[in-house]
Formats: C-alpha cells, sequence, structure tokens
DNA sequence: CCGCTCATGTAACTGGTTACATGATTTA
DNA sequence: TAAATCATGTAACCAGTTACATGAGCGG
C-alpha cells in the first residue's frame, strides 16, 4: 500500500527504491510479498503524484534515491489522524483460522496434524518477534518496537486460542452441520 | 480464495452463487469485500476446474444452485490436510497496527485521538464476535463457533495490547527515528 | 574471476473492485 | 403498488505476482 512505502520513506529519509523494497520484504508486518515488479511502479505512481520526489543525495555508484515531499508527509499525517472505521478496525487476515472454518471436513487425526504444524509455526513466528522487537529498539525505532508488540500479542493469542480449543476442535463429529 | 467458497459450499450442500456471496461478504472471517463481480466468475472457473458442479436441486423460482464435487471435497481436505508454512502461518493483517508504525509522524494529540477511536472500533467488533459465535452454537456449526472463537481471542488481544502501549505511543517524541 | 548482493526495471498474467444492468419475487 | 431483496451477470479498471532481463560493484 502506497501509505507503507510513504511511512517508510519519512522514517528513512532520502533512500533508494532497493531499500524500500527490502524493507517492504522483510518487515514482519507488512502483508505483501512485494517484489521488484510492485515496488518500482508504485515508487512512480507516487512521484507522479507529488508524494515522493527524487532526492538531491545521490550515492557513490550513482544509485537515485527517493524522499517524502510535503504533499507525501501531509497524506501520511491525514492517514494516521483520519478516525479508524469499522470495516477497516475488524479487517484481520489469519490463513490458520480461516482453515478451522472448514476442519469439519477432515477426520480428527488430520485436524491434529494441521493444529499442532500450525502451533510449532506460530511458536517459531513468536521467537521471531521478540528478535525484531530488539531490533528495534537497539535501533531506537521505538514505533515499530511497539507495533511488533502488537504482532506478538497477536501470535501469542493465536497459541492460547488453538492450545486451548485443541480438544474440542478434536471432539466434534466428521462431517457438514446440520442444516436450518 | 477459491477454498473459501469451497468450504462454504460444502458447509452447506445445494445453494445458489448469491448465497455463497452473500456468505462471502457478511462473514466476519472473511476479508474480501466480495461482490458480485468476484464470486460469479469464480464459481464459474471453480465449475469449469470439476470443484463444483450444478445441483439437480433447483429452488422454486428456477435458481439454479451449485454443490461441491468429489473432486472439490479432495481438494478441500488436501489444503486442510497440507501443514502450513511460517510465511503463511505468519501473515497477518492489521489495518490499526499497520497505522501505528508510523504514529510518529504526528503529533501526540492526533496519536490519542487515532488510538482512542481504535479501542471504541474494537470494543464494537468484540461484541459483534460475541454474537457472532452465539448464533453459530445456536445453528449448530461448532467449527465456524471455534473459529471465530479466535477472532475474538485476536480482538481481546488488541484491545489489551493498544491499551497497555497507549501511554508509550503518546510519550514518545515527534519526529523520525535517529539514523544509524 | 566467480558468485553474491545491490540496483533497476519490463511484460504478461491473474484476480479483485467498481460500477453498471436487468428482472423476478416478496413484503409492507 | 412501491420498495426491498433475491438473483445473475458484464465490462472497464487497477493492483499485485511471476518471471524475465540486465549490469555494476564487492568479497573470497
Amino acid at each position: 500500500m502506497e501509505y507503507t512505502v510513504l511511512g517508510i520513506a519519512w522514517k528513512r529519509g532520502p533512500c533508494t527504491t532497493y531499500a524500500l523494497m527490502m524493507e517492504l520484504s522483510t518487515s514482519t508486518s507488512t502483508f505483501y510479498k512485494k517484489r521488484a515488479g510492485t515496488t518500482y511502479p508504485l515508487v512512480e505512481r507516487l512521484i507522479k503524484n507529488g508524494y515522493l520526489q527524487q532526492s538531491a543525495e545521490v550515492g557513490a555508484r550513482g544509485e537515485r534515491s527517493v524522499e517524502v515531499t510535503e504533499l507525501g508527509i501531509g497524506a501520511l499525517g491525514q492517514w494516521l489522524t483520519d478516525p479508524i472505521d469499522l470495516g477497516e478496525a475488524a479487517h484481520t487476515v489469519d490463513f490458520i483460522r480461516l482453515r478451522t472454518f472448514y476442519l469439519g471436513a477432515v477426520n480428527s487425526k488430520d485436524r491434529a496434524g494441521f493444529i499442532d504444524g500450525a502451533l510449532i509455526q506460530l511458536k517459531a513466528h513468536e521467537a521471531a518477534c521478540e528478535r525484531a522487537i530488539a531490533r528495534y529498539k537497539e535501533m531506537g525505532d521505538d514505533f515499530s518496537a511497539l507495533a511488533t508488540e502488537g504482532v506478538l500479542f497477536e501470535t501469542r493469542a493465536r497459541l492460547e486460542w488453538l492450545t486451548k480449543t485443541r480438544e474440542q476442535f478434536l471432539s466434534i463429529p466428521q462431517g457438514k452441520p446440520p442444516k436450518r
């Protein structure tokens, strides 16, 4: 999304499109598998619309760098100040949870396999979040640290939910729910 | 996503594309604002690929209904049985959290406005989840009830996170983090 | 000097959104 | 009988993904 790129560019100051792309693809929070094909056109679009501009700063090897314009900072502030509506606040994605809606289609053994596999991945993700938070703190990026704390809260909630409901998920008979 | 439609069609048994569309757009868990323009082509695609088929059942008003084929049930089972990888398990979306990464761009008063507005929406969402769970239990759809319990856990974690970090978010000075 | 990372793109494809369009049936 | 809901689509647009393509600089 445009605002994420705008936000990263604002935090970093003048940097290359490549650097933006790298941060987009490695962040614990960003949900796009942004690669070159997305980032370069997106940055182009933002420049065309006046939110980013070519920076005067040029690297040793002639890399071009971009920076946020006044207009861009204004748009970022607008986005952060606009009250969030219920639709956006409630909109979350969780691919583990998504599957659990239909677990009745498979037997208990398969359900256990899925849930236990998911728990392992979530624990790995929890550890990754902790490392990311430490890294952000070290870098002095307090907002990213607090935001990633949110990912950690979420991950622990998912672990707790799956752990507590595991037995119930396994005990429900296979098949679709009764018709009404 | 295809699997969600497949899952809903499996749960419901023969039903119209319209009914699938309605469930997609009202569910607490589905993240697509699926409208006609998405659902009809998607169902067409699933029929073409053999996962859905026209059902013999026809409504009083001549509505066509679709149902899952054996192949479709197989694909659904496959999806549910395949172990989830870290990338998919870690991939979550939260538009409130996304903004908090860049809250340093605005002053403390604006941050407080954003956070407090978000808390109000999250509380409303929490109540909506509770109602949805009760409804699913009433309908005898235990898997959806347990899955939506997951949404509830998540929502409460987000509330707890924002409540606990609110003061910290407000106390950090405005501006971008120091360069390294 | 070979391979890796930095750096910058392009082109084709896919899939979702918006907006439009139509008509039947139900309900107030 | 008028409005709402059920029901079915289409077409233009937009944005993200995949895969391809290139070349410079750096470290072993």
